[in-house]
DNA sequence: ATAATTTTCGCAAACCTTTCCGCAAACCTT
DNA sequence: AAGGTTTGCGGAAAGGTTTGCGAAAATTAT
């Protein structure tokens, strides 16, 4: 079974490969009737333009790039439908990568993406990446490189953020508004950025209310579960003392609320607890666990968005889009 | 900034393309010291194979479309990193697409995979999908195709599947030998053939223990939240009596253990609680959800196995996968 | 030194499409 | 009827890679 190319319906019909690809296209240049007898044949054969062969002439590949550490995680479980919606909207593929918070990983996917000459890229960066050079390589080869959600200063490009500095300044605000003094907090990644900003929301916020951090009571949880559930035992074999729990990701928060409960303390009254990111499964615990909501879908847009638009225009200013987060209130808290 | 090929290449050392070509995939008639020249200033100047043009010579692209009906399914959660595990192994890419459970939306989505020339596809069917010229289509192109999850008897080909109703039976014969006696059923989406499957492996174990299934407590519960939440509702404020949960869907299973606690139902005691796809937030519950467990990551590492045994072999033989699933019993029953 | 190899590399075709340019025939103008 | 314009189409190049075949250069054998 071949493949049928323009050139099997020129022979077919005794025409050229330049009128079929005319008459495919609406050329005006095409009489009516061989245009009709151009769209008959093509219809019976089956015919498929070949969009490797216009990619190479157009020395692009009509798709972007997404690289993220997990779709399984929310936000960008969230976010993908977003950027999916808008690079259809104007005739995209995605390229969906998952890194796992690998470097390694994430260089390959690059080297990858950089091979089929992916004409954009959204990334979220792997957890342990410290080494840029594959995001240079993006840039030198002139594709348009937006990140969201994870940034990198070292970077400069369009940017899809949250202000998650001020999103935990806020949340650690409301903790201590409601009267707790000595509230524990779960840092995420040691590497990542996003971690490093909120644990410093969290610090800035205990400060402007004079209270002195309690180093015992700050742990760091990787992504894994076990590294979270053991973050979370030590904090409480610990002895310390705190009467709330600020944490990195939700998925650390509800753990934290599962094993408190399994241990007798009662949330919220001795233990309020707060995550990150929203996760709809939060409803479901008990009580329900609060968290910062993040709009990752509208950050899966506003992302897909830049791509087009540096791709679009000659010259072309970085953009820094900072979404709002909102701190939604639920049983824990 | 041009595009560095292997003309520039050949340009820059006064040696032909070919040789550069040769050189970079170690052909043993390129001299050595040639290959070495040519493979530094590759180095240098970042070149990157256009894939692209292979692609084109090779009358295929190097990707694997995946068209399913919703990546946040816990299901293709799963799936999809089995089968991007197997891909890359292979060195392909996958073009994961969303239909939203759209019939109109599947067709346009394989229509483009079909045009970009993938070189394989994996397909979960949506759920209003009655016509399968499309599928038909795909076959006429000889490019493979391999159905999972979700059957669809019209179409010869590849597939792999799970006993649904071998799962529900056992599940339900299990909750019978605990004693229950009248266990209510939340079906899935009507014109789902797994969620049939499943509701007839339930009526059968009834059947195979002299229960005669009482439609008061059977409802259906399509995929969005507040579909559940009614049907669940409904279930509680209709005063029937039953003493267990059967659920098409842990997100059915969720929420019907939360609502039941909220209402002071005892669970297991009272009311005893199984759902479908073993996802991860089942344990964070109170009480822990049982669950049926299907191997879905599995799922995806034998799909697409079974493509790449479909592309490499000129005559093969459709395989029918079925995997098994398992009841992973928790608090809840 | 010449013939017979072997080593090393270049030419050109092929993959399929789009588009600029040009050419012939048909039409219109006066 | 001669020149000018429009209509309809074909030729060819370009995009970057791989590869069979042939040829020049270097090596070995006689």
């Amino acid at each position: 079974m071949e493949d049928i190319t323009l050139k099997t319906i020129a022979t077919k019909l005794g025409i050229s490969i330049s009128t079929v690809s005319r008459a495919l296209k609406n050329h005006p240049d095409i009489k009516e009737t061989t245009r009709q007898a151009v769209y008959e044949l093509a219809e019976q054969l089956d015919y498929e333009p070949n969009q490797l062969a216009f990619q190479l002439l157009n020395r692009r590949s009509n798709t972007i790039g997404v690289v993220v550490p997990k779709i399984s995680y929310a936000l960008y479980l969230q976010a993908i439908p977003g950027m999916a919606e808008v690079a259809e909207r104007h005739g995209y593929q995605l390229l969906i990568c998952q890194t796992d918070d690998n470097y390694e990983k994430e260089v390959r996917q690059i080297q990858g993406l950089l091979s089929s000459r992916t004409s954009g890229v959204v990334l979220s960066m792997s957890a342990n990446t410290t080494n840029y050079d594959h995001l240079l390589k993006i840039q030198r080869k002139n594709v348009p490189l937006v990140l969201f959600n994870r940034d990198c200063e070292e970077i400069t490009c369009s940017k899809v953020l949250i202000d998650n500095h001020q999103a935990a300044y806020e949340a650690t605000a409301v903790l201590l508004g409601q009267g707790r003094k000595k509230i524990a907090f779960f840092r995420g990644p040691q590497h990542l950025q996003i971690s490093q900003k909120r644990f410093e929301g969290y610090s800035q916020a205990l400060a402007d209310h004079g209270i002195v951090p309690d180093p015992g009571i700050i742990k760091v949880a990787e992504q894994e579960k076990d590294s979270m559930i053991t973050a979370i035992n030590e904090l409480f074999d610990s002895g310390a003392d705190f009467d709330a729990i600020l944490a990195y990701s939700d998925q650390i928060a509800q753990w934290a609320l599962v094993l408190a409960r399994q241990r007798g303390i009662r949330i919220p009254q001795d233990l309020a607890i707060i995550g990150f990111y929203n996760e709809p499964t939060n409803e479901l615990l008990d009580p329900p666990l609060s968290s910062v909501s993040q709009p990752a879908y509208e950050m899966g847009v506003k992302a897909m968005e830049l791509v087009f638009k540096e791709l679009n225009s000659a010259r072309f200013a970085f953009e820094r889009v900072v979404l709002e987060s909102s701190l939604v209130l639920r049983g824990s808290s």
